[in-house]
DNA sequence: TTGTAGGCGTTATCAC
DNA sequence: GTGATAACGCCTACAA
């Protein structure tokens, strides 16, 4: 194999008997500005396509202190809400010429730290970043070397840090909503992490629900520690063993329902028979499940192109984002998971 | 907010009265083999917390050529089977101390084209690609570079190229004839893209199980022409008109057997009461799908794994891979998607 | 044990 | 129109 190596602006400055200056003026597309001859630029044009020359970024970027790069931290790229969002900042990015990093942070804050400083040092130029869980200062510390850093998903409220995420209070509110309105009193809620915005939104939409149906909140049917799809197994479980068992789950993940369904499949229990189930998210397969599940669902597309073009509008115009953050709306997807009862008192 | 820029090895060497060498020595952990006293060392190190210095991996990489990068292209990675995938490689790597870059090609050989492109000039040290499809050229025109290269998924037989991918034709194989066993005896087949390696290999164990049972292959029960979910439905809306209808379908990929049953919901076809199916690739979801879906699992942890660790140990020790490529084995997950009939003849 | 100087490939600035 | 030069931040051979 020939192992030629890549071809510099000073390579053909050389060949060409030119400076480098002007090898570099016309390859960056300054031609115009700096009025070199049509024939120079044709010379350089054909020389560098010959000898197969592309711009080393590094330098480039060293020079300019830009990489045209952005940092996406994501918790767990083979999860499908998170792996959606990664392909639209990916494909988003990539319209503007920027390229991504990705780093899975596999829902480790300490995995979430050293990546964030070890992208720093490769001088990315914006963060996208769907935090771990509930400890912002790694986060705040960017943002402080006004590096710009847009949240996904989860986000920290008192902190002003730009974020993009769906209306988990309406989300939620409309699921529970759903199952009161076919009848259903005693709803087991599978939550998230306890202490992560988006699980605290979605249960106080469950608890919006709640109210106004005049049912009365209570804790012990709240159940749940992360959004693992082993922990909405064991949730479940454990709030099927609950006296009287709950008629309805509301399970706020995608990975949750799917272990709620496991759970019920395994205690013999038929959904929705014997119990009703929504779930977070939407999936091309949740339609297919058994039963159909109903879903509440966010538009992980937008939520990642959004957020990208927050991140890039901002590192590009110096203008940071308005304060608050984007909410996108949700929305329910009735399936066949639900089952009409008669509401006991 | 503070917008300090980033400390570098010349501010710590400022403000201690040393040289830039003796702080680039110590914080790249070569103190030792200088023999710098202790003292130095502990104040470098010292000074460098406090300002929380952190190397400029651009500037390094310049002076080094080399990136500790990987460029990851993948054709989809909001599909399942490549969101492993480009977990493991991201864990790999990073357990290396590599990072990745992630271009989603979108199953696009011109975006394939010039991400390729793009990551040479970002000087990565290595590539894991898995190929849209036929084309090559441009993938050799890297090897002919000599940038490490290997090709996960779909390979390039005739290339040399080193490459980890599933057995596809045993996995095949082991679908049909499970079929086979179940009696059945005309068996469509949707396939991805015709040209692909995989492709070729899956159609080829199917092949040979059918040859096994002396039963007779039909071309025209083959569909199909690519792996996106839609192909996978209309493909198999076009097997159903066939007269007499098979008996069973073996869909080439995951969201191609997505795509069978929503067409066979749509078609008022029990599965597998009217109509048998087989999927490839398995999910944490195929258990929970109506009916439960057999399967031909991939291990796709392992692909990513494996590849990533190949293409690290290529450019660190300089030793390309042997000839060949690394084929792991699949494995039948029976299900409740496949009932047994009574063959007619 | 520490320092000096040159260069990695690019671009901006100033000169001709 | 084009060229020389310095600088981006780091590493390393060679001195001291």
């Amino acid at each position: 194999m020939n192992s030629k190596k890549n071809v510099t602006l000073k390579d053909l400055a050389i060949a060409l008997d030119l400076s480098v200056s002007v090898v570099s003026r016309v390859l960056s597309g300054k031609a115009r500005e700096y009025r070199i001859s049509e024939d120079t630029e044709k010379a350089v044009r054909a020389e560098a396509k010959r000898r197969g020359f592309s711009v080393n970024h590094l330098a480039r970027s060293l020079r300019l202190k830009k990489t045209r790069t952005v940092g996406l931290l994501i918790p767990d790229i083979s999860n499908g809400f998170f792996s959606a969002i990664a392909q639209s900042v990916e494909s988003t990015a990539r319209k503007r010429d920027y390229s991504v990093i990705l780093c899975d942070t596999e829902g480790n804050e300490e995995i979430e730290r050293s990546s964030l400083e070890y992208l720093c040092g490769r001088t990315v130029d914006g963060f996208l970043v769907a935090p771990v869980g509930l400890n912002s200062d790694h986060i705040i510390a960017i943002a402080g070397k006004s590096i710009p850093l847009v949240l996904l998903d989860r986000f920290f409220p008192d902190t002003g840090l730009p974020y993009v995420t769906s209306d988990n209070f309406q989300g939620a509110y409309e699921g529970a909503r759903y199952l009161l309105e076919n009848g259903h009193r005693s709803i087991g809620f599978i939550q998230g992490i306890p202490e992560c915005q988006t699980s605290i939104e979605r249960l106080k939409g469950y608890q919006m629900a709640l109210m106004q149906f005049d049912v009365p909140f209570k804790q012990s049917l709240v159940s749940g520690v992360d959004f693992a799809e082993q922990r909405g197994y064991d949730s479940t479980l454990a709030l099927l063993k609950r006296k009287p068992r709950p008629t309805a789950l509301f399970a706020s993940s995608a990975v949750g329902a799917l272990g709620a369904m496991r759970a019920c499949a395994e205690s013999k229990l038929r959904i929705p028979h014997d119990i009703s189930l929504v779930g977070f998210d939407d999936y091309p397969y949740a339609a297919l499940l058994s039963p159909p599940l109903t879903t509440i669902a966010q538009k992980s597309e937008a939520i990642g192109r959004i957020a990208c073009d927050l991140v890039l509008d901002w590192l590009e115009n110096g203008k940071r984002p308005e304060e608050g953050g984007v909410v996108l709306k949700t929305s329910l997807v009735p399936r066949a998971s639900v089952r009409e009862i008669t509401p006991e008192t």
